[in-house]
DNA sequence: CTATTATTTTAGGCTTATCTAAAATAATAG
DNA sequence: CTATTATTTTAGATAAGCCTAAAATAATAG
């Protein structure tokens, strides 16, 4: 179907319309996929004749219909191999990235329809990132950052922003799961760091860029 | 580590190894990968300097301790794929190559031995071939080809020689399944068809080339 | 509006894995 | 032993993805 290097240019560019909401230009891209932008150029061209990205010279470039549906479809992948590699065979939700990142190449609609069965047609990832079903719609989330969380309202954490293996790691430190309560106590104006208090009453201060990697949803 | 290519060539340069005993020749190798012997030659210097295989100009090659670890671990993969894929993803014997093909070249000593865990250590695929443990070692098989099975001797049915998708459905169509029951009861010499006993007394008369194509163990 | 800075594109190269065609070498039949 | 056939190697190309360096274009500050 499509090689490897496509598919990642095309899950990079999702990824980058879904952040900016606007059309991606290449040195973003280019950051993104840690290559040079020469090289984007010369691929987008091809990506372009073959439909997957409209592309007008210095004016930016977006996914066509046909290269969103491809996207969508790498991501469903690689969100279901996470949940069975977590799920199923007991991996650190901070340690499965690099090897989803390559189950998710492997070319089998039937397999992937199969995993998603056999998983439980689960609706989100071990990060709480949302997979999309096999017509590639995405349940809605009414998730917030957790620095949108009024102060003394109850929210769940359910899902993170910052991906990182050092943020998940550092939660797992504090023992701050996926599903678990949180509630934020106080602002300190200072330095805008937050008091939280999550599950058995325990409190920690945490830094603005914290509040900003956590997704909850109010309850 | 290496490129799905270098990969492929390991596997099949083993498969071609075991089949005949002997060292490989070029030309047989490019038969089996569907590519020219020119492009063999090139791959092969590189992967003798590599240290994968020692290599003699026109004196056919071999796998090095190196090159034959490599080989194995991808057959340990590949095979454990298989498993997953029929006992837990519901998928038929004659379904699961080509995305064992693709699962088969997917980075991680922790995932394999992981997924090892997971499907019970099994010592061996859905068609029979064994699978290496972890230290690249095979369970030695007491297995024969049925042509060899005594007649009126009961036997086992432990495995495939003929790997073909078309040899497995008649296989599924005649509902005969690993682990089966089955005994020659007589063989025709005109043609040298046999006539077989599979499981409830049920008889069929298949070829020659059936029969080598099955493997038994003697009960 | 122009000078500076940022971004994109062009041009020329490299590596991997493949090909075809031709040359070289080895194996085999008579 | 030699002629024919089979096999392997060499030589020259190609396509995909990447690079660097330089040129072109666009955006922005003053």
């Amino acid at each position: 179907m499509h090689t490897f290097t496509e598919e990642n240019y095309l899950k990079a560019i999702y990824k980058l319309e879904e952040q900016t909401g606007d059309t991606v230009i290449n040195s973003d891209l280019a950051k993104a996929l840690s290559i040079h932008s020469a090289t984007v150029t010369d691929m987008l061209k091809k990506m372009s004749q073959k439909k997957l990205i409209t592309y007008e010279k210095s004016k930016g470039f977006k996914l066509t219909g046909k290269g969103k549906k491809i996207a969508i479809s790498i991501i469903r992948r690689h969100r279901l191999w996470e949940v069975f590699l977590v799920n199923n065979l007991g991996f650190g939700w901070d340690e499965v990235h690099d090897m989803a990142e390559q189950l998710e190449h492997v070319q089998s609609e039937d397999l992937v329809n199969r995993l998603d069965k056999y998983l439980g047609h689960p609706k989100a990832d071990p990060h709480g990132d949302p997979i999309p079903n096999v017509n590639g719609e995405f349940a809605k989330s009414k998730a917030i950052p957790l620095s949108n969380l009024p102060v003394g309202k109850q929210g769940k954490f359910s899902g993170v922003i910052d991906h990182s293996s050092s943020f998940l790691s550092y939660l797992n430190k504090i023992e701050f799961a996926l599903g678990d309560p949180i509630r934020v106590k106080s602002i300190e104006e200072y330095d805008n760091s937050y008091t939280l208090q999550l599950k058995n009453e325990k409190e920690i201060v945490v830094s603005s860029k914290f509040v900003n990697s956590i997704l909850v949803i109010e309850i």
